[in-house]
DNA sequence: TAAATAGTGTCTATCAGACAATATCGT
DNA sequence: ACGATATTGTCTGATAGACACTATTTA
């Protein structure tokens, strides 16, 4: 076996979005070895002269194989040692984002890699220590979630509280048996008045019923 | 300039400690250049033969440099980018640890570094980017105290409520003249009957006083 | 007016801070 | 008993969940 004398060092995105049922994640095939077939969280090797943190190395990647664009990029940790990469000793910084599913769909075709969303909770056997780095990503999501940080980043750009609950509550099942369900009354009382949301005057939700009010993420949103 | 193909990689450590009047950060007096004179946290380059993951690197730069074995090391995140380090393209990631002063005064003669406790609210100009790092750490382990978790590692292995008490309000003093001042009967229910201590039967404090009850972490805490 | 959902009001359990009251030691 | 600190009790305000009630739309 090749040692090296420098290791790998890489940045690895969990994007999360949301489905019709659940959580999903954004994984992409493996083309090559090493674990080649297998499902893994899109990442990049680090180019020195290319990007000028780790973050823009995160950002390279989701670009360059899917065509994507995040608003923000949360570091979560590194993930080292000798023995996850079979190659060579390396050095991998996992970052998680959200993104509306239909705009990853809108601009992938760029790319010819293979991905595809899985939920976020069953993805089956991932490469690496993927599989570790999900598990954290999610769960530190999820607390975010938890502490009531509204996930606007999934919102499209106008949205109800209504639909932000069912997100949330989207987000916080962690199996497709237990349905989650927040409370209405609580969950208005605490994203009506926040600082995170503004409330678009004279633009309700139509329907055959009470129009709810719309809101879109403040200027001031900082996930 | 000379541009290397692969980075720097390193671990970098802010331990802190508790004076008579504040929490103190520990910093080494660079020898060489870049940045030589000046302050900065302790740290190690990695070596991938040497160390199976970087926190194994950061506690070699804690052994190494100051004799130290610290009971955990906490990953807080990495830094990375080709300007922060004038040499190279550079990657370093921050763990952060808690210590008893007297630990390290103990074993530190091995080695002839020079190194110093500093006021972490003031510890003057830091090299490369440690400032911003020391920053980091020290808000971490704010709101970890705040959030109700103690800093049991800081104390003796005995302690009594007071004086976990009284280390508190030192990390959370932020400059000398502001006193931060816990109340004795929440701080009590707080953590009298918490799983992550355990009461030394018929050991109490003495003194002209009512003798206080001391308590030693228990086996399942993790900070 | 019915159906459906939006938004509000109210009750209650919990928790934490403030602060008073009581307990237990050495002297 | 006194001084000093430990420990417990009580009050109060903030908060969040549970859940019922009112409001507003279309059909």
């Amino acid at each position: 076996m090749i040692k090296h004398l420098y290791p790998l060092i890489s940045a690895d995105v969990a994007l999360f979005s949301i489905s019709d049922t659940s959580l999903q994640v954004l994984l992409v095939q493996r083309a090559t070895p090493p674990h080649k077939g297998l499902w893994a969280l899109p990442g990049a090797i680090l180019k020195p002269d290319e990007d000028v943190d780790l973050e823009a190395t995160a950002r390279r990647a989701l670009r360059s194989k899917l065509g994507v664009e995040v608003p923000y990029l949360k570091q979560e940790r590194a993930f080292s040692g000798a023995e996850r990469d079979p190659r060579d000793w390396s050095l991998s910084v996992l970052y998680w984002a959200l993104l509306p599913r239909h705009q990853v769909h809108a601009v992938a075709g760029s790319r010819v890699k293979k991905f595809e969303w899985f939920n976020a909770d069953a993805p089956g056997a991932l490469a690496f220590d993927h599989a570790e780095q999900l598990g954290l990503a999610r769960s530190a999501l999820r607390e975010r979630v938890k502490s009531h940080s509204p996930p606007l980043h999934l919102m499209e750009e106008k949205f109800t509280l209504r639909q932000l609950k069912t997100v949330c509550e989207k987000i916080l099942r962690t199996n497709p048996d237990d349905e989650i369900v927040l409370d209405k009354g609580a969950f208005h009382r605490r994203f009506a008045k926040s600082p995170d949301l503004v409330a678009v005057l004279g633009d309700k939700e139509e329907g055959p019923r009470r129009p709810a009010q719309r809101y879109r993420a403040s200027s001031t949103f900082r996930f």
